[in-house]
DNA sequence: TCATAGTTGATTGTTATTGATCGTTTACAA
DNA sequence: TTGTAAACGATCAATAACAATCAACTATGA
């Protein structure tokens, strides 16, 4: 890897938070220590960073606009196959198109499309409240929200069962993630984030989930619905060959990244 | 965790309130307690926050040597008054009984209301995210929105006129704050605020208004309600005596903290 | 092919940060 | 007012991060 490759990295790191610890990068450059601080040293000496103890953060002024306060299970997630989430969340974007209205449930990889919806000026029916913190940013994305009580753990709106919750609306596509895809079907691990999603499903014309390539394997869990109401799946190229064609075989249309 | 990031930490969840429980933190940081008792005393150095006992909040008044986070005209109100609003939000808070239901209205003065219903395992009903954010670390607290858009200016979720957007929900008080009260009514600088506040006072069989004393003082705006629907107001000491007299002989029941 | 400049990785000693423990002080309630 | 529990500050050992130095590697050109 080469030092403009790494020093792309570096602010794609940063950007977030404003702030990357030493030991994230480490892990995403896949550099000695060494190289990095001599990396950080020469960007601080640039005035494009400024060096802390243990890593390095973003001068005053520059965007610190990230997600608010995450949970310590969400927030270990989101770190884990995250190029691999961002390449997925940036294709799944692409299939927006300007002007029109979407559903984008919660989860760690759907959450990497919201850096590529700014501009879009899409309408965004959501009921995770991580989206909603990505989007709010971009005065441009119209955001609807479900009524509902808010449940932390999952961080959704989620109404008693019955009751009318969602604001009239009509969305052609409805992004999803899951915690496992199998060809038993999507499951998710928690029973909340299954009825929660069960009511997007039940709107959604066309049905796109997003999944890392970690998600196809045999998992405990509720199923949330089978193949069969699965249009597309987006994954990253690390999927096994024989997986790929036993969706295909399914008739989900499969696109890898 | 590295310091850079607690400290970032430390400022988002002082952002809502301008106040944070040392418990809190200790959550939130998963750090000991010396490495933030640490941390405080170094920002308290640098002027950035005021410690207490038992937390730290932010500097009142004077935002000259704060912190950048203070961008948007929601952050400069909260310093304004902090003390002020804290405590009328003290007093408003000890009129929910353990267990009930309320709704609460945005504004720097009701959010003020939010660290205080810690542990009293009450529902909330709110439009505020402001509200939200504030009370998402309270896991005894049940959060209930309504649904619609986000309005970011004003940061609150109001569906369009005639569409229903509220949970099957009732409440016995509605919190409510004000740009200004005065013999003519209460008043809102924002046509928004007034739609969204006109759906709250619609569902309330009470109506608590939290103002603090800057507020009494004649302002245009749009009027959300006259003095007849007001039931209680919540203020500080430093109001006017014939100020508090007129309110009075108005018929609503004036509380001075 | 060889030489050389530029970059990277490993090793060292040094410094900064952290967490545990102590005794003391403060806030709250009876 | 007194008692209790929590919060506080200071100290110290363990750990992690740091800077500097030197060896090994790579790419380029003669």
């Amino acid at each position: 890897m080469h030092a403009a490759e790494r020093e792309r990295r570096i602010f794609e790191a940063l950007r977030p938070t404003g702030f990357v610890s030493y030991r994230d990068l480490e892990v995403m450059l896949a550099a000695s220590p060494a190289t990095i601080r001599r990396d950080l040293t020469r960007l601080e000496d640039g005035g494009q960073i400024v060096r802390v103890h243990g890593g390095a953060k973003l001068p005053e002024g520059e965007d610190t606009s990230g997600p608010r306060l995450m949970g310590t299970p969400f927030d270990q997630s989101i770190t884990q196959n995250l190029s691999a989430k961002q390449a997925i969340g940036k294709a799944a974007a692409a299939l927006c198109t300007p002007g029109e209205g979407v559903m984008i449930d919660g989860g760690t990889t759907t959450l990497q499309m919201c850096p590529h919806l700014d501009g879009l000026g899409l309408q965004v029916l959501t009921n995770s409240l991580h989206i909603v913190n990505a989007l709010l940013p971009q005065t441009g994305t119209r955001i609807l929200l479900p009524s509902g009580a808010v449940f932390r753990e999952q961080n959704i709106i989620l109404a008693p069962a019955g009751e009318e919750s969602m604001p009239r609306f009509h969305a052609p596509r409805l992004f999803m993630g899951a915690a496992a895809i199998g060809l038993q079907g999507v499951m998710q691990a928690d029973p909340v984030l299954v009825a929660a999603e069960r009511r997007l499903i039940d709107r959604a014309e066309e049905v796109i989930l997003l999944v890392d390539s970690s998600k196809f394997r045999s998992q405990s869990g509720t199923i949330v619905c089978g193949l069969d109401e699965i249009d597309m799946v987006i994954t990253d190229s690390s999927v096994a060959p024989d997986t790929a064609q036993s969706l295909r075989d399914a008739g989900v249309k499969l696109v890898v990244v």
